[in-house]
DNA sequence: GGGAAATGGTTATGATAAATAACTAATAAT
DNA sequence: ATTATTAGTTATTTATCATAACCATTTCCC
């Protein structure tokens, strides 16, 4: 990095034709990397799961636990089984997130009389503020990414990922 | 999902009228979630990590590992320390990823004489030969993915990416 | 009606990626 | 020469995803 760089800087400075420029910082050639989809889908994918967390820091919901907050929220009575397939987690990962959702009083499971082996979800009054505050802290991290893309760019975005899941 | 609606079907075959539908499969309404980009994301990238781990299933490189393979590819004698910010891992995560590399035979790490702290990576003529087979396989998913897209699309969804990762 | 098959939910477990902290050896700074 | 940085390693934690096995319930079908 910039490391050597600088050790060396007084012999690039003295003697050293400007050619090879010893791997200066952002010299790093990616080469087809650049163009690949699932590369830059993993980087754009972790920079935006930062910005989610730094959102909704002070509600301290993870990504998963506010989709589901919003399907039930539209959708009261679903199954588990129906949330799952329509947020495509399993069945048996989402366990554990409705239990958490359902510990800190967020979200309520009911048998279902005319199947007994399935759940409805419901939300409580609690989820209902909780997920309202949700949105509107969410809506910065929207905000900041239409900035960032425009909002042309960012509904092309939106649109091509949503292709993508058809692969 | 489906297993209530069969359930359900001589009733409604006789006397429901088809108002109501008893949440019939992708009748799920994800109100705002639709909209999130993380959201659009996190599945998408789920999607081409699956088409990516299928193409390469023959080789059996991870994403990680392909990366840095053609990191240093194109840039021989570059620090661990260089293709870490360079790709964007963490130095501690690197460790045990480069390993499997060198104890696969893809790559050597050599102590730098100017500055025996530092490793400078290499390819071996195996892991040459084995790039090579790798981005063949991987252009397939590539072309899947363009399939997808249409080639302008894919243009602008790598684009976009590229700008998302400076949010 | 009654046994086999399928379904909803749970549990346990493993694999992987990422983040953090603490450590060593080597180099740079003053 | 002492101190502070830096490169790399180790260990640990956390989160997400996947798989398989299991129980209770319901459906299928004979």
């Amino acid at each position: 990095m910039s490391a050597r760089d600088a050790r060396n800087a007084h012999v690039r400075a003295m003697r050293t034709p400007p050619v090879v420029e010893r791997e200066s910082s952002a010299a790093v050639d990616l080469g087809p990397l650049s163009g690949f989809i699932g590369y830059r889908l993993r980087r754009a994918q972790l920079q935006v799961l930062a910005g989610f967390e730094q959102a909704l820091r002070e509600i301290g919901l993870s990504p998963g636990q506010l989709s589901v907050l919003v399907v039930i929220s539209r959708n009261p009575g679903l199954t588990q089984s129906d949330v799952c397939t329509a947020l495509g987690i399993q069945r048996a990962n989402f366990t554990p997130l409705l239990h958490a959702l359902e510990a800190t009083g967020l979200a309520t499971r009911q048998v279902l009389p005319a199947d007994r082996r399935s759940n409805t979800l419901q939300l409580t009054a609690l989820g209902r503020d909780v997920l309202v505050r949700a949105l509107a802290l969410h809506e910065r991290l929207e905000r900041r990414i239409t900035d960032c893309l425009g909002g042309g760019g960012r509904a092309q975005l939106a649109e091509l990922l949503r292709k993508l899941e058809a692969l």
